[in-house]
DNA sequence: GTAATATACTTGATATATCAAAGACTAATC
DNA sequence: GATTAGTCTTTGATATATCAAGTATATTAC
């Protein structure tokens, strides 16, 4: 039982509670995962209504070969749909197609449920603490 | 460009950092993968120095199908070994083997100071106080 | 304007999980 | 003590990522 370094502790625990949390959400948003629920989201935040894949990957902190094989299925299914770009033909964009605004409006609704279970009201200023940190230290990884 | 409830937003977050950092550490922990670090740590910490398989999933927040196909290669390159329970046939139980001690106390070097460069000095208290609130929510998960 | 370099995306091979079901036991109930 | 129910682990089929390399296009430097 030796001495632990509280940063490689923190690591322990983040990585289970990420574990844990996308398998119970992968089978408990209504179809979707929780990837695609995250970047139906980001599009929807988005002020231009898409994104490039490239920024979408740096967004949400996945490869680009990973976004490409993630939307596959989401193109196909009507989630999202794809834009080019007029003055640059390597770019295509993601765009939220109909059925994705629904999947995510669902996505949503579940997602807030499940929050309000989960934290207690209590913890919710410390968690938008917590949030502010992780963010800061995903930046630099 | 709605109202975000802040626990998704600490969804998205958590999501991110660990997708990022299993990445970075997959890569970066000397031949052994994040989750295969994490067992050893958790087989070192533990004062019979031997867990059962059930347990180790409940641990580090896998199901038990997961680790028994995290485990099989480690068996192979001699991280772990495998023990059998003397009065209940159904378990087996994982033992931190000689090579698997050196590729712990290596990883454990590297992951110091992976931590140390990410984490400001002045950060510490409060990502301490992060783990416990992560470790709370797991619970529940 | 051409050559070299950089960027955006996709693809082939592979690793790591999941779920649902099966296998092999143990424990509880009658 | 036989049946039933529960626990621990593995397995087949599948999903979701990665990396390294490839394709197509833009940008920079000369």
């Amino acid at each position: 039982m030796n001495q632990i370094n509280s940063t490689i502790n923190f690591f322990l625990e983040v990585t289970k509670f990420q574990t844990k949390l996308s398998r119970r959400l992968d089978s408990g948003l209504n179809g979707i995962s929780l990837n695609e629920f995250i970047i139906m989201h980001h599009l929807s935040q988005n002020p231009e209504g898409r994104m490039r894949r490239i920024d979408l990957a740096d967004k949400i902190g996945l490869t680009a070969s990973g976004i490409t094989r993630l939307l596959l299925p989401m193109e196909k299914i009507g989630l999202v749909s794809r834009e080019a770009d007029v003055s640059d033909a390597r770019v295509s964009y993601v765009v939220l197609a109909r059925g994705g605004k629904t999947k995510l409006s669902e996505g949503l609704e579940r997602l807030e449920i499940f929050g309000e279970d989960l934290v207690p009201k209590a913890a919710l200023k410390k968690l938008e603490e917590t949030t502010k940190l992780i963010n800061e230290l995903s930046k630099n990884i």
